[in-house]
This record gives structure tokens, C-alpha cells and sequence, in this order.
DNA sequence: TCCGTGACTGACG
DNA sequence: GCGTCAGCCACGG
């Protein structure tokens, strides 16, 4: 049995190239979808490098708080994966 | 085992 | 639409 640890770092690193996916979505397919959070500070503390952590984001759209990269923002990164941003900042989910 | 921390979420005013 | 509050969960010490 997999730790939600584990699921969660799966769950991340099976996010295709363009898209992107919420907290939530990440801590409902890990099996636990109140665990949000969890997810969060999984990353936090265990930034995986197979793990694309910038295409992760909240739940309302917005980039969120990571801040790993130096200077670059989700935002620039997301882009360059080819995701589109609305005009208030948000991604499309 | 308990406590503190955090890259979150949803509800309320 | 925005700011604030409380709830939620996992991990490390």
C-alpha cells in the first residue's frame, strides 16, 4: 500500500504536457479529496524532480503560492507548456 | 502520541 | 468581488 505521498507524486507526475490540474483534483485521485492541503505541503517539503509541481494549481485557477523557480512564475512556465491564461490571471481548467 | 507547519478549499459577511 | 474564518489532511520532530 502506497502512501498518500506516493499517490499524490503519481497522481502529479502523470500531467500531461498543456494541462493542469487543481489541489483538489490531485487529493481526489490520490483517494482523498478533503486532503488538499496535504497535497500542498507534500510538495513543499518533497519537490520531486519528476514531479511538474507548476502545473499543479489551486482550485479557483490561480498559480498559487509556489515559488521553487528562480523569479519565474507559474504563469510564464504554464504558458510555455502551452496552457492558456484568461485575462484575470487565471488558468483554464 | 501530541504539536506545529503549510505550494489548500469552501463558506460567510 | 474581496477579506476573513474554520476545517481538512499528512509529515517531521
Amino acid at each position: 500500500m502506497k502512501s498518500f505521498e506516493e499517490k499524490v507524486l503519481i497522481t502529479v507526475g502523470a500531467i500531461k504536457e498543456g494541462v493542469v490540474m487543481t489541489y483538489g483534483e490531485v487529493a481526489r485521485k490520490s483517494g482523498n479529496p478533503k486532503a488538499s492541503r496535504a497535497v500542498g505541503s507534500i510538495m513543499a517539503k518533497n519537490q520531486d524532480k519528476n514531479i511538474p509541481c507548476h502545473r499543479v494549481v489551486k482550485s479557483d485557477g490561480s498559480v498559487g503560492m509556489y515559488n521553487g523557480l528562480r523569479g519565474k512564475s507559474k504563469e510564464a512556465i504554464l504558458k510555455a507548456e502551452g496552457v492558456i491564461f484568461n485575462k484575470t490571471g487565471k488558468v483554464i481548467l
